[in-house]
DNA sequence: CGTCGGATAATCT
DNA sequence: GATTATCCGACGA
């Protein structure tokens, strides 16, 4: 299915307006069997919608601030999505642009504008939580039917693609910032496609042991 | 250009 | 209490 979804587009109607991407960039996780999945200890509320039918959105919330979407790929009870991680915007590239302002560059005193250098195009959907952000997604679009044309929120094949075109030569690797299955080439995406997010190994964060004698923890004998 | 730390909170153990 | 399917800005080369 991931590589399927290259090339496809990603449309979202909001009150704002219409922005879509078309996909250059995918994951797949395959669920209770993929350590790098969030299903793969089973079902629990933040994951219950990769349980459902496929066709739907899995959004979920991380890292304190940002949002993912995936789209659901096996029958209802079998857990498995592919996560959308970039795109390229062929339509609302103003109002993508608008809503990939940094939250901190919104200061007062320059009026609610950023006093940085305007976004380049290629950045506005180049990962997986600023192409949610350009296409506004977030929890309430959890479980959306994609498939559905009447969804604000909905996947398509692209209008050049009716002949089964894909000229463009598919990339493959190891998934973005995943500790567990690192070595697992699930990552899809457009050779030399300048919207590719860039690779990032996982921060192998220091797992500093906790100094009790820093938290005032005394011990006596 | 590359590397690094901080932000920030739901979710799971 | 630890971890996280991330991004941004600062800093140095």
């Amino acid at each position: 299915m991931a590589p399927a979804l290259l090339g496809c587009i990603l449309e979202h109607e909001t009150a704002e307006g219409l922005v879509a991407v078309e996909l250059t960039e995918v994951e797949a996780y395959a669920g209770e069997i993929d350590p790098a999945s969030h299903a793969y200890r089973g079902k629990t509320g933040r994951n219950a919608v990769m349980y459902g039918p496929p066709g739907h959105a899995y959004v979920y919330f991380t890292y304190g601030m940002y949002f993912c979407v995936n789209v659901v790929c096996m029958p209802e009870g079998s857990a498995s999505a592919v996560l959308l991680r970039a795109g390229r915007v062929i339509a609302g590239e103003s109002l993508a642009r608008d809503r990939r302002i940094p939250r901190r560059s919104q200061t007062a005193a320059s009026g609610g504008t950023s006093i940085r250098s305007v976004i380049p195009a290629r950045d506005l959907a180049r990962g997986p939580a600023r192409l949610c952000q350009a296409l506004a997604i977030n929890r309430i679009q959890n479980g959306a039917d994609l498939c559905d044309p009447i969804s604000h929120l909905r996947l398509r094949r692209s209008d050049s693609d009716v002949g089964g075109d894909s000229s463009a030569e598919i990339a493959v690797g190891p998934r973005v910032g995943v500790t567990a299955a690192a070595d697992t080439a699930w990552r899809f995406w457009r050779a030399g496609d300048p919207t590719v997010s860039v690779y990032r190994p996982h921060k192998a964060r220091a797992t500093r042991p906790t100094n009790h004698a820093e938290t005032n923890q005394v011990w006596v004998g």
